[in-house]
DNA sequence: GAAGGACACTGACAATCGTCAGGGTCGTTC
DNA sequence: GAACGACCCTGACGATTGTCAGTGTCCTTC
């Protein structure tokens, strides 16, 4: 028997043979009606704006406007909105954050066609779901680690994954360099680690700062005082 | 061109319904015909090898048997199979790598399922093809930093990239903490950067060392609730 | 064999980093 | 108000880092 109507869905991921591929596959359920499609978060907000569908599944590693972000404005504008997260990769930021800003559950591409629609019905239907393999990030304590950091150390850790000394720090910050390593010291002992150089991989590891993708840019201290 | 005998054709990505989506995109074309789908680098070689294809279309991440040394593996075992490699994420490491280890073609997710099967077909004929994108990392020298590194250098590299002091270095080395201090200085010079710390996040960047992409490990996907 | 270059190593300073022992502000609790 | 804790700031001191000048080895070239 047909329910009188199939869910609505916008999908929301960067790569487009991606996407065309999602649809291709979802669009084999007849209970599922993609409304729309975006490359992109900002594309997807509007998007989600113009359909106001029941669903939106988005990917969480989107460039520009990334997929926590996307989510955030999406729970915020339209909060009868039922989001799905989908990624790549198992990162504990990434899940939690997905969480916090609204959506409803949170799937790994490695999932089945088949899996995804089942998590769809289910997040239509005002419950959440959650992969496998996500669980035991959010249960244990495994990646806790730096989630403690205080703003400002935040600020300090930002550029100090980003190769820079305590002294362009804290000419950025508007500080002195000591208080800039005071900041590092207390980072060095939040991240467990026992030096910057260590503090800015772990960071990176765990997530704390934005990663480049791309190694085409790299970032200068434009030095010579 | 169009031809009696279609292109027969082995899809290779470790994301279950990014690989279901690209079998539905690309079944769209009648001139192709996909003989073959793998999970993994290692199910991929071997599905190449039952399967004698034309082309093989091959996610460069991921786990395990990664996609480079997939590709290696199979265009030594069999010279005549074409490659195209396929990934997310623009990183110079991996087009030189999937270059060198044979690759006819690099061509990243973003592209749509037309451009897809038009590289496929180009790779087919024998010839070669590139992301547009990709060609910048290619020509200019804007990522032929660190490529003169000497072996020892590389070796203290490896070590300041995971974090360890000249000290550790050194006695993991089996050397006087100076002499660490020479390659790093010298590393600092053929990396461009002005401390360790950016030499890191350089290295890692620049794909001169491995890194370890998440903190977590990836448990086996399955099962569903 | 001599000359040259690439590579690895080492000990000496100066600059930078990380730790120590403080002080200041703000908001909460008694 | 006093006490408390969280956060941010700062200068002084040892430890680490990065630079400099210099030695030895191996290999290629003349």
């Amino acid at each position: 028997m047909n329910t009188s109507v199939p869910i609505r869905l916008v999908l929301a991921d960067d790569h487009l043979v991606v996407l065309e591929g999602l649809e291709m596959v979802l669009s084999r359920f007849a209970d599922l009606e993609i409304v729309g499609t975006a490359l992109g978060g900002a594309e997807a907000i509007s998007r989600v704006a113009e359909t106001d569908p029941d669903v939106v599944l988005i990917d969480l590693s989107m460039p520009e406007i990334d997929g926590v972000e996307a989510i955030r404005r999406i729970c915020a504008a339209q909060p009868h909105v039922n989001v799905l997260a989908l990624t790549a990769f198992l990162e504990h930021r990434l899940v939690t954050q997905a969480i916090d800003a609204g959506a409803r559950g949170y799937l790994l591409k490695s999932a089945s066609g088949d899996e995804l629609a089942a998590a769809i019905r289910t997040v239509a239907s005002g419950g959440s779901t959650l992969a496998p393999e996500a669980l035991p990030l959010l249960a244990g304590a495994p990646e806790t680690i730096g989630h403690d950091l205080t703003p400002r150390e935040h600020d300090v850790l930002e550029h100090l994954a980003a190769g820079l000394s305590n002294k362009h720090i804290a000419a950025e910050l508007g500080l002195r360099p000591g208080t800039v390593r005071i900041h590092v010291s207390n980072i060095l002992v939040k991240l467990q680690v026992e030096n910057r150089t260590a503090a800015a991989v772990a960071a990176r590891n765990a997530g704390l700062v934005a990663a480049e993708r791309f190694a085409n840019d790299r970032p200068q201290p434009d030095a010579r005082d």
